[in-house]
DNA sequence: CTGAAAGCGCTTACAG
DNA sequence: CTGAAAGCGCTTACAG
């Protein structure tokens, strides 16, 4: 039993018409008559006729087919939120008829600069990268025949096409919120030399306290050391009113750490977090964080690589798209 | 600026040989001379060029491409069970030189029996079900003419190919472990009428008390109701000296719960849980639990895929997995 | 409105 | 060892 799958002219034999009518009566295209393009279409549902993409492809050159890369790395034992991010992104690509493919990519391979398979197969019409890859990885990638447009990731000596999250403003309008409910003495927790995200959010968080005149000097507690791995700190003395830290993560623990002194959240002190993870949902009290739009920035991206494919524009730049606050309980709203 | 991407012509020409040379050369198929064989690949190289997966599949009638069916349901806000799984299978899915196409599969699809659109339009050469999907889909999928297996879900009902956890395994060894330990009176977490795994878990729990010959009746705790929502419970009194839970998550709850009461966990009381999940971690003490072999569940659902896509096999049934222990320090070591 | 011809990029027999 | 011919399932001009 061999598996033979109906094509177009075993409709066209069974109406003794040609393929070519067949062809446009299913796609719809001029040239058939009503009557006769009623006919093939239900014969073609009653045979239980597929469409093969595969054959059109080849007339095409295109594989209605995208790749998603993320680096291993991003792939926690626990969280993922660039797998979430894929999911996005293949909903997004629905509208176009596209797929994606994904492919981790190995440190070994993003080292050796070993291009994913999907493209040496000629698998895909374009790349989406998510996360951040080496300074030589992306030249290699800009280097295909093929467009790239780079996910939740910027490169700023890099003349890339990328889509990433504002986390200047969002910082800025957290900040604005935490202020608003009364707080003045208000700490940032990160290391800004970390990671640029980390330090666009602690720039946000400084606008903030400029424009509410609010003459702190702009520090910041250190929460990890430069390669990003976490380190204990000690708490300011006094306490701030508030703490504005760069993540979910780090927050959920600092509450922890007030906990045990004794400190109550948010009675006592308030904290915020950034990127309403799990940890935002686990602390108790619940965190007032900032969300990243991963739907609209997975749209965005898909419809910058899709114009690139069809050569609608060439250059896009460096794409923000805005986050959204998450109020819940871990801000106090004084008076 | 057409993208005219080179081809086995191009380098033919060049070489002023037949494509079927330069096919075979770069190949590496039989009836070319070494020399000449070299010479091909070098230019082929030097050209800069990409082997067109669509051809092949157009003439094999195969898109070594398979199809990964989620339901949307299972794609929790925060936890991604399913994704991560994904990572797996795509994993496993590069020793065959094959790739996996994602697809959301969406309540209103799932219930209207609509099939994915890669069957559709024949881009998948067989398809893997990631968890639990209504009867009548089952059949609809089975009715299709590829093959389908189905990862972590299991229907006694129908007639499917199926790579599940072996949860009653597990939970036996889980609570052997806890026995081991010293512990006597144990009480079960979970709801037995919600889902067949934690029917599963719960019996491999009594068959190590049994085996123990821990007399106590076989009673559980509800901790949800048969929807699977959960709901607040009563502690046994007098406490026992041990839970088993059915997931990381309720343990985690009753963790929280039990100290809230002032019990030291694992001190006063002990627990363990099933998953290691993010709650596992989180969760202090962190959890003794039990750990999905997803690589392996992938691994072994890929091949019976492709055995079955090759025509090797057609019928393998329910093929249990073995799932890891993962002691950490919920669970007290008495004497 | 209908269809014969050519082609997308390869591979598989088969012949020399 | 080398290659001409046919075919995979479709679509795109083009001719009638």
């Amino acid at each position: 039993m061999v598996r033979k799958s109906i094509t177009m002219k075993d409709i066209a034999e069974k109406l003794d018409v040609s393929i070519v009518t067949v062809s446009k009566a299913l796609s719809d295209k001029d040239g058939v008559s009503e009557e006769l393009k009623e006919k093939i279409k239900a014969l073609a549902n009653q045979m239980g006729y597929r469409y093969n993409t595969m054959a059109k492809s080849m007339k095409e050159g295109l594989s209605y087919n995208i790749g998603i890369v993320v680096p291993d790395r991003f792939i926690g034992k626990q969280q993922s939120f660039y797998l979430k991010f894929q999911k996005h992104i293949t909903q997004a690509l629905e509208n176009y008829g596209y797929y994606g493919l994904l492919q981790i990519l190995s440190p070994d391979d993003e080292h050796g600069l070993v291009l994913p398979r999907f493209y040496s197969e000629k698998r895909v019409d374009g790349m989406i990268i998510l996360g951040q890859v080496s300074k030589s990885y992306i030249e290699t990638l800009q280097n295909t025949d093929i467009p790239v447009v780079f996910l939740d990731f910027y490169d700023e000596h890099s003349n890339i096409d990328s889509v990433i999250t504002d986390n200047f403003y969002a910082a800025y309008e957290l900040t604005n919120y935490v202020i608003k409910c009364g707080h003045r003495n208000i700490a940032f927790v990160g290391n800004i030399h970390a990671t640029s995200s980390i330090q666009d959010r602690f720039l946000g968080y400084y606008k903030s306290l400029i424009e509410h005149q609010l003459n702190l000097k702009p520090d910041f507690i250190s929460d990890r050391d430069e390669q990003g791995l976490y380190i204990d700190y000690e708490l300011p003395d006094p306490l701030p009113d508030a703490f504005v830290c760069n993540c979910d993560e780090v927050a959920y623990n600092l509450i922890q750490k007030l906990q045990k002194l004794g400190y109550r959240v948010p009675e006592d002190v308030s904290v915020v977090g950034f990127d309403n993870d799990i940890h935002a949902t686990l602390s108790q009290p619940q965190l007032t964080t900032v969300e990243v739009d991963m739907p609209e920035m997975s749209r965005i991206a898909i419809k910058i690589l899709i114009n690139k494919i069809n050569k609608k524009q060439k250059e896009y730049g460096r794409v923000p798209v805005t986050a959204k606050l998450v109020i819940r309980e871990s801000v106090k709203i004084k008076k």
